[in-house]
DNA sequence: ATGCAGGGTTCGC
DNA sequence: GCGAACCCTGCA
């Protein structure tokens, strides 16, 4: 499969804060050392190759087209989202496996992107199973980490989160179907029964799997960058879902993408 | 050097 | 509902 760079900013996309499974070969390859769908991209000067992708990669990287009639549909909504529908190319939400999710967004909980990418990456190295093909350590599903100690996870950096992992895993191996016909609020509110999962990593999750589109995760920065653009500030958390939907409808989730790239890059904001 | 924030959540009151 | 603690790193 190929994908068009202007239709799809890899960087941003898979390096942004949306995936911790991602990373850069010495051959300069991107490889996606997920346990369920791993894969390679090669960046060429206009379009991006995928190699051996095991499952779905349309899905994954989402429809070109369902893509652009949001664009268009945004871009009608105000002012702002006009402008920076226009300046910003490429900005996606994907869909990625709901479990490994879960498992890699319980670590970024008062945490920072550098530091979420060297824990998952070192999970994958001490704990996950070997790639084929390209000998890559690809990141352990939920029964492996349910079965990995606190000490074992804390060696690879994450802190006081190595319980939320396992409590959660074992939970979550208890609970697999009660999530599977959940999608957007009643899926975040479902998924708060994990250790470590409040409302912001329930939201990335239920959004970065492709399982809620009405709305967008609020952290520090959207909070900013939503006070400062469109003057809303509340305090209780599903007050902002509230208020996505009512701006954006089932586009908000790709919204909050786009206008954050724009406004945390430019700091127009 | 000390303090604080970093893509928050839990626990106790 | 509200404040504090949490593991650890980088940066002021």
């Amino acid at each position: 499969m190929i994908l068009s760079s202007k239709s799809f900013n890899a960087w941003v996309n898979l390096f942004g804060g949306q995936s911790f499974l991602w990373r850069q070969t010495n051959n300069g390859e991107l490889l996606h050392f997920s346990g369920k769908f791993p894969g390679v991209l090669k960046l060429r000067e206009d379009e991006i190759i995928c190699y051996d992708f095991s499952g779905n990669v349309k899905d994954y990287f989402g429809d070109e087209d369902d893509y652009l009639s949001s664009l268009r549909r945004l871009r009608m909504i105000d002012d702002i989202m006009a402008r920076v529908v226009s300046d910003i190319q490429g900005v996606r939400v994907l869909k990625q496996d709901f479990e490994e999710v879960i498992f890699t967004f319980i670590i970024s909980s008062n945490n920072n992107l550098p530091r979420i990418r060297n824990s998952v990456l070192q999970i994958a190295n001490r704990f996950g199973r070997k790639h084929t093909k390209y000998g890559a350590c690809l990141y352990p599903d939920a029964e492996v980490i349910s079965g990995l100690s606190i000490d074992e996870l804390r060696a690879c950096g994450v802190g006081y989160r190595a319980d939320f992992l396992i409590e959660s895993a074992k939970i979550y191996l208890r609970n697999k179907n009660s999530f599977e016909n959940l999608q957007e609020e009643a899926l975040v509110e479902a998924l708060k029964i994990l250790p470590g999962v409040g409302d912001k990593v329930a939201d990335c999750i239920a959004v970065f799997s492709g399982r809620a589109n009405s709305f967008s995760p609020i952290d520090v920065w959207a909070k900013r960058i939503l006070r400062e653009v469109y003057n809303v500030e509340f305090s209780h958390y599903s007050d902002y879902r509230k208020w996505w939907r009512g701006k954006f409808g089932n586009d908000a989730a790709l919204a909050g993408q786009i206008l954050f790239e724009y406004f945390r890059n430019t700091s127009k904001a």
